[in-house]
RNA sequence: GGGCGAAUGGCGGAACUGGUAGACGCGUUGGACUCAAAAUCCAAUAGUAGUAAUACUGUGAGAGUUCGAUUCUCUCUUUGCCCA
């Protein structure tokens, strides 16, 4: 018998797909559509197991949604604007056009030979002009609506990278990339005003049933709703200011007020700019990060003003003035007044400058001399040492009566604030999509008009310059808009506006006049269920459901608000670590082991490797796999096969080869089954064995179950019964139809996972492949005879098989007759039973 | 510090709305085939006691609710992720 050759089936199923064009997918209204999503791959080189994992699972999903008669969308692109490619293009002195469309190539294939069921003729590649050129369509048409606009800015500047971070790029104070100290650097940059949409972004995340929860409490933690109120503070001193205005979410804590700390850059610093102490003081502070977690973590330092802020609770009580670095601009308004006795950050800056401390919140079971010393109390109590507010329920109560005094007295009023700050999009590169603006001589803001899009690219310029390259190309700079002399916005667009809206080009790829057709995307979107790392949690799931909006915003294209309408986040893939003896990470390649404990160099046996914990695949820790090569060697089946079988789809997988090699094994047992069945077939057997039909039927109910929960492991597992099963079975004989029908049944259920084993051994049945899926038998599956639990006093002792719905009464009979259970009901008195219908009864003595 | 989750054999992991804990795979052990090895096939495999039937213990620890808890509640420990 001939081993299953997976080169030869493999490579002839994926012709034979691609010259049928078996996966492309039109407009059909007749049949209810599925578009199935996976976060596109940025081109970096190869892929790698991560990507692997996602395909297939996407996969699985969408070749089980077609077989269900859905008319599905699995389309695929590239992410390919982006730093790799500017820096590979430097070092190598290429061009990133060409560094990468070979990758794309490359990846391409690889992805290709992973046998996915995708519409190639829907790729699109983000650094073509044929898609930025709508981006940037876009662009201008969110800033005739008034959602991009350009302010100086603080940024978050890696030295580096010499470029802007988001805050969610910085991470530990360092750049996401580099991993270098991150500057505040003050720039004009262009925003999106994503804040605009703060309420709405938070609201639309109740209705996304399908997304993890976990997705959901981090965007609403990062939009960051807090009820509060603001306040106006009367100044007094020598300088001409006679107000500051904070916001608090605790006014009720106004009695402990102990200083008033406003941000270096709030407008009563203009009273500063020539004061070299001050002028220090602000420059220290920029060493200071702009990220809230750098900031709770340095050093709090202040800068006293001389002035004094009024408490508008006690007239007579005035506090000090501070700048203090802690306090930023962009949230509130700039300036916070300190209560230090229940706010650590408060408590840590009057330690440090020697302001008064005052409690004003017990904890209930506490005595009102309670006292705060060197931890701020911030959670739940009573008002105390506050006058009229003494007594209230904090904090519930009592800043709602705060607020309510502050409104009656007309000091402060209510006031939702929001976390989520503007999106800085300007980036100092050149391998992204160009901003489509120009500036006149005064510098005022041109657009370019929509008939000179796209904004091309220059190609072939030096990128070996610091800072930003396309600044420096002036032949590109310079352009003349209705005869006026104008220079280009040099800037590049961040590219997560690049992929915040990919998901409705995939809809009509080809399309020349707009980013989209409007029929497409009322037919296509939302996306059923997308697929990718839970990494993109907040920035990218949020950029693409602010941009559905900003889109529609003000003229309504369509009807479809969230863009996503399922989530599903896959665990990464893991591998042990090796080191070496100089503490060098080794590869798996390198490594070998005997006995699975002891680690040795493989080409010098004496070293000893010492092996660490397993953590997700990375470059920089040598502990990846490469796709290709395990595909070659066992076929891309048996990858798909062992990505998904090891652990659920939602939690990391350990990459082991020896669970690699068992899902090979177990595809050439599946084909010496095949062998049997196909033999078994040809025999003339008339004895009808219902058995294999019901083992099926069952199969293919708990299948389907599995499918639905992307309980993806679980169902290879059936597999494995499946065929633990049918093996067994092949040695009686059986009827010629009831064979030839349950096993197609097997070879289709089968076939999301490893498709070209499945069409290569329906094929050789001369049945077509990608059939119906196939419907349960309920009345198979209906079971005449049950094995009850028969439970004594809470413990198991025996299973008995009866008829199916027998009485409790019946029941306690039979146990009472039959041979094995008789002993344990002998001379004993029942006190009571409890009986489950069909499954199990309680006896208790 | 706050939020969310997780903890089940040697390992990865199953277990429907509370109802037979450990499916399935890996590993290990034994056996068959072979001159031998690999490959393949068969069997056993939570722990303890026992030749065995069987009994007892057992889902991170402790308590609670219940006829019955891996599943629900509370406290604790460890751990992961996100935010600060």
């Amino acid at each position: 018998m001939d081993r299953y050759n997976f080169k030869l089936v493999e490579k002839r199923w994926q012709d034979y797909w691609a010259k049928n064009k078996l996966f492309n997918s039109k407009i059909d209204k007749s049949k209810k559509k599925f578009y199935c999503l996976e976060m596109f791959p940025y081109p970096s080189g190869k892929i790698h197991m991560g990507h692997v994992r996602n395909y297939a699972i996407g996969d699985v999903l969408s070749r089980y949604k077609s077989m269900l008669g859905y008319n599905v969308l699995h389309p695929m692109g590239w992410d390919s604007f982006g730093m790799p490619a500017e820096n590979a293009a430097k070092e190598n002195n290429l061009d990133p056009k060409v560094w990468t469309e070979k990758n794309i190539l490359v990846m391409k294939n690889q992805l290709k030979s992973l046998g996915l069921s995708i519409d190639w003729d829907r790729e699109i590649s983000t650094c073509s002009k044929e898609y930025y050129k709508h981006q940037q369509t876009f662009f201008l048409e969110l800033l005739d609506k008034g959602l991009v606009y350009r302010k100086e800015n603080y940024v978050n500047w890696d030295p580096v990278d010499e470029t802007v971070l988001a805050n969610e790029q910085v991470i530990d104070g360092k750049g996401w990339r580099s991993g270098a100290i991150v500057e505040r650097k003050k720039l004009n940059q262009w925003f999106f005003n994503i804040s605009k949409f703060s309420n709405e972004l938070l609201k639309g995340l109740d209705g996304l049933d399908s997304w993890p929860n976990k997705v959901k409490v981090m965007q609403k933690n990062w939009i960051g709703k807090s009820f509060g109120c603001e306040i106006n503070f009367k100044i007094k001193g020598d300088l001409d200011i006679k107000t500051v205005k904070c916001f608090t979410t605790r006014p009720d804590t106004l009695f402990g007020f102990s200083f008033l700390a406003v941000s270096v850059d709030h407008p009563i610093s203009e009273f500063f700019k020539d004061n070299p102490e001050f002028k220090k003081f602000k420059k220290e502070c920029s060493k200071t990060g702009t990220t809230e977690e750098s900031i709770a973590q340095g050093e709090k330092i202040g800068f006293n003003t001389n002035l004094f802020a009024v408490n508008p609770f006690d007239e007579k009580q005035k506090v000090p003035v501070y700048f203090a670095n802690f306090v930023l601009m962009d949230y509130g308004f700039g300036a916070v007044f300190g209560c230090p006795a229940h706010d650590q950050r408060d408590l840590d800056f009057a330690l440090k400058y020697n302001l008064p401390i005052k409690t004003v919140v017990k904890p209930i079971d506490e005595k009102d001399s309670f006292k705060v010393k060197n931890e701020a109390y911030t959670g739940p109590g009573e008002i105390i040492n506050s006058n009229f507010l003494n007594g209230l329920k904090a904090p519930g109560e009592s800043i709602i009566k705060t607020i309510e005094i502050l409104e009656e007295k007309k000091l402060g009023k209510k006031k939702i604030n929001f976390r989520l700050k503007d999106w800085g999009i300007s980036r100092q590169r050149y391998w992204g999509c160009p901003i489509p603006i120009a500036y006149d001589k005064n510098g005022n803001v041109i657009k370019i008009p929509k008939e000179k899009l796209p904004v091309e690219l220059p190609e072939n310029i030096n990128l070996k310059v610091n800072g930003n390259p396309l600044d420096k190309v002036d032949s590109w700079k310079k352009i003349t808009i209705n005869g006026m002399d104008c220079l280009r916005e040099t800037d590049t667009l961040d590219t997560f506006v690049d992929s915040s809206w990919y998901f409705l080009r995939f809809c009509s790829p080809k399309n020349t006049k707009y980013g989209f057709d409007l029929d497409e995307i009322n037919y296509w979107m939302p996306v059923d269920q997308y697929i990718g790392g839970v990494e993109h949690a907040i920035l990218h799931l949020l950029y693409s459901r602010f941009f559905m909006r900003a889109i529609n915003y003000k003229n309504n294209k369509f009807n479809i608000h969230e863009p996503f309408s399922g989530l599903f986040t896959q665990g990464m893939v893991c591998h042990e670590t090796y080191k070496d003896e100089a503490n060098k990470w080794l590869a798996p390649e390198e490594v070998e082991s005997k006995d699975g404990k002891n680690f040795y160099m493989k080409n010098s046996p004496n070293i000893k490797v010492s092996v660490g914990p397993s953590e997700s695949m990375s470059k920089s820790k040598k502990n990846t796999i490469d796709p290709e090569n395990i595909i070659n060697s066992y076929g891309a089946d048996a990858v798909r096969l062992f990505i998904l079988s090891d652990s659920p789809p939602e939690k990391d997988v350990q990459w082991s080869e020896q669970g690699m090699v068992a899902s090979f094994k177990f595809i050439q047992k599946l084909w010496t089954l095949h062998q049997k069945f196909k033999n078994k077939i040809e025999e003339n057997s008339d004895h009808k064995d219902e058995e294999i039909s019901i083992f099926t039927n069952q199969m293919i109910e708990k299948i389907n179950y599995n499918l639905e929960k992307f309980n993806y492991n679980v169902i290879i597992a059936n597999l494995y019964e499946s065929y633990n099963f049918f093996n067994q079975k092949l040695n009686s004989s059986i009827e010629k139809k009831s064979l030839l029908d349950n096993y197609s049944k097997f070879l289709t259920i089968i076939s999301p996972i490893i498709p070209h084993f499945s069409s290569e051994c329906l094929d050789d049945l001369k049945l077509k492949s990608f059939q119906k899926w196939p419907e349960v038998d309920k009345n198979l599956i209906k079971k005449d005879i049950i094995e009850y639990v028969i439970q004594v006093n809470g413990k198991k002792r025996a299973t008995l098989k009866y008829m199916k719905d027998i009485s409790e009464e019946t029941l306690i009979n039979e146990i009472k007759d039959n041979s094995i259970t008789k002993k344990i009901l002998e001379n004993k008195k029942i006190k009571k039973s409890f009986f489950v219908k069909n499954r199990l009864i309680n006896i208790l003595i």
